[in-house]
DNA sequence: GTCCGTCAATACAGTTATGTATGGTGACAG
DNA sequence: CTGTCACCATACATAACTGTATTGACGGAC
């Protein structure tokens, strides 16, 4: 517990630093300069750059990983998970998840991260969808519609009012989740 | 009509590494190799690389507003003009909208454009959704979802198979545009 | 034919990054 | 007390890019 550094410190970091400054400023010099300390520790910790990368985006899956379970501890019962699913996704601070995306435009590495965790969240919606009663065609191209709609929420730069927030996430929930009553929707 | 430059030959390429190679790929050296002329061309016909940026940013504005032109034109009775512009929307090749929204993530000129021009077509199309019948908080509301789906989509690297991306698109009319007919949505 | 404006090549200095090699420090084992 | 190991600093060679200054080529006005 000394004021030494782990590969883990340089990760934690490295991840802050995505998030505020983007993945450009994922360079050795830069980053060092934010931790107080020299290149000469970064390199002891990584081969080179590209192994931090490799690191970075390990890490941020198991981070993600996290957040995701958190999410489903709150999940009481399952009923309508999707709707808390939605709600949750739209309120969280997702920085980190545009900034990585801006990452993945750029090196194949973090496509390939991003694309893996796309399928996998994309085919868990269809799932939920499909067990809500759709046809699973339906339900597939209903997930991605949805998720298509978290990405460019989460890369949308204007925060919006309050309540026009509400607004859009309450819309975006009537016209995704299929309702078990039938209260026909009014147009 | 000689082979000397303009400064709008620099643009056109500009806009066409932009798609390619992304945003980090608009540096003067690289974009001299790329039009077969050193650097002293490019710094006659632009002060410097952000005086460059800036004029790309405009070019970018007149070629998006060509596009729009043209999308119009296609519009015979304005009927359903929302079902036709999400469908020639979700078909163009977008990736020059993606590589813009990753340049915007980093360099604040292109944040200004790119929130200008998201401005423009959300309140565009929450026109559109109100003058098909919807109260006007709705319409804002969806055209928010339309407009966070659009991006999404842009954005989302893994190309679907034909048959899913037709599914999405009548799906993401079907949950979004207004029916004139009753024909009630089954679930 | 000469002059000038337009456009491009080249040379130079400065900045920021990479990666490596080598040496320094402090805790801890024996 | 000494050696070792984990961790960090420093110095060096290299590379990519910027911007400026100087010079060169080429076409049209006169």
């Amino acid at each position: 517990m000394t004021d030494q550094l782990s590969a883990r410190d340089w990760l934690k970091q490295g991840l802050k630093t995505l998030t505020t400054s983007g993945f450009m400023a994922l360079k050795a010099e830069p980053l060092a300069k934010a931790m107080g300390v020299s290149r000469g520790s970064f390199y002891w910790h990584f081969a080179d750059v590209a192994a931090f990368h490799a690191a970075l985006l390990d890490y941020w899956r198991e981070v993600a990983a996290e957040r995701v379970i958190a999410s489903l501890e709150t999940e009481g019962r399952s009923e309508d998970a999707l709707r808390r699913l939605i709600r949750t996704a739209f309120d969280a601070r997702l920085a980190t998840e545009a900034a990585i995306r801006g990452w993945a435009m750029h090196e194949p590495l973090a496509r390939k991260a991003m694309d893996a965790i796309d399928r996998r969240r994309v085919s868990y919606i269809a799932g939920l969808l499909a067990k809500a009663g759709l046809p699973l065609a339906q339900a597939r191209a209903r997930a991605r519609i949805l998720y298509w709609a978290f990405v460019g929420f989460a890369l949308s730069d204007q925060p919006l009012a309050r309540q026009q927030q509400q607004d859009a996430i309450t819309e975006l929930i009537r016209i995704t989740v299929p309702q078990d009553r039938r209260q026909p929707r009014k147009v």
